[in-house]
DNA sequence: AGCCTAATTTAGAATAGCCTAAAAATATTT
DNA sequence: AAATATTTTTAGGCTATTCTAAATTAGGCT
């Protein structure tokens, strides 16, 4: 589909994306409230917005019930998201951007309407899995490569293992992962385990060493053995 | 400048690049109905927006007069043109589209507003000067490198030259280039002249021989030598 | 100098998306 | 179950962009 004219605006992607990232964490359903803090926009907006994108059927949407994805729904959802993270790999892997600097990026780059366009870069990128935050990049036909992982903090002291991914993606963060020397791909060894406040000492690509705190290391995701 | 508050939208953008289009052919100034040809709107719509438009000083308007563009709106169609023209090279090199297929996934990508981004991609493509239909690409300063070509129409029989561009970007004068195996760096020869109808019969690439049509033949551009 | 035509502008209205403030419904506490 | 707090919706309005139809102006022709 390419630029028809029942093509959905900016506007309504970033509503149906905002309710697809909302409704996989929480069971099911988005409410009012937590689309209009996902878009930063008031409440009055977004129930607008639902009452007249729901006749275009990619959600159902019930007075103060809040709303749930329809099949069709989803799948533009997880188009957006393997527009968005192909844009992302592109961006870090071709253009040599820092992957803290590329959401804002994306977030445009995914709003160019053509399919072959996004046929095309995932070729040209050879079908990358994975995007620069460890994040599964969905297929042309909406399948997520699952990845068994787990948080740096359920490493236990002694344990080795590689980084795969990362929680939340905030500048801040990821600025401070880099000056760490952490990255997708870096291993990571558990030296030592402070009971008190649950930080961890760790062991970086057998090289320097940093105490990390329970946020940070929750924020990691990591797996104990590479490929598999 | 970054994604500000002051930025303009994606059809005021459309609007200047009109606005530049027009004016160079036209010695300076262009029509009201002139820009609303260019961007398929009516003229009273095209009234509206040079009047609202004409505050943020990217050109002068008045009533009955037409409008042509200060020093900032000049510079800004140039930096559009730029990201227009470089993204249509990075689709053609890149992920090998065609160029008859180019323009309107670049009219898309070039309102994408990161400066970092288009100068990335310049130093990724390696700072091309032309794009895919042998248009010049202004550099970050807004300088095109001007070309010595001629109309092909103007080539006398016997002479030898290589395509450089084409005057007309439409889909069909394109696939029909193709077809003729008629690309950028086509060496062409002027066998005979019919004229009759100004056509003339010529060798491509010292290869197959086709008859163009006079106007097949003012729509290409070649260069009687190469590197000059 | 006046008329005609084409170009341009004004007027009035539609739509998408957003807002604030007030009202209504739902959820939570007591 | 009543009272209170929270969430959601409605009402009314704003701006950007577009439209059609009507009015105005400019420029050419007699």
């Amino acid at each position: 589909m390419n630029q028809n004219y029942n093509m959905p605006t900016s506007t309504e992607e970033d509503y149906i994306k905002a309710i697809f990232k909302i409704t996989e964490r929480n069971q099911g359903t988005a409410s009012t409230n937590a689309v209009a803090a996902h878009l930063s926009t008031s409440a009055a907006s977004v129930t607008d917005m639902l009452k007249r994108l729901s006749e275009k059927e990619y959600f159902h949407y019930e007075k103060y019930k809040g709303v749930y994805l329809t099949n069709k729904g989803r799948e533009l959802a997880t188009q957006l998201i393997r527009k968005h993270r192909l844009w992302e790999y592109f961006l870090v892997e071709k253009l040599n951007f820092n992957w803290d600097e590329v959401h804002d990026i994306a977030e445009q780059l995914e709003h160019v309407k053509s399919d072959k366009l996004i046929e095309k870069l995932d070729s040209y990128l050879d079908h990358p899995k994975y995007d620069p935050h460890g994040d599964p990049i969905p297929n042309a036909e909406g399948k997520f490569t699952i990845r068994t992982q787990i948080s740096l903090f359920n490493l236990a002291v002694g344990e080795e293992a590689v980084v795969v991914g990362v929680k939340e993606h905030d500048t801040p963060f990821l600025q401070y992962l880099d000056q760490l020397k952490i990255n997708i791909g870096t291993k990571l060894k558990v030296i030592s385990q402070i009971d008190f406040d649950h930080s961890k000492e760790i062991l970086i690509d057998n090289n320097s060493q940093s105490v990390l705190s329970h946020k940070a290391s929750t924020n990691i995701y990591v797996k104990k053995r590479m490929f598999s």
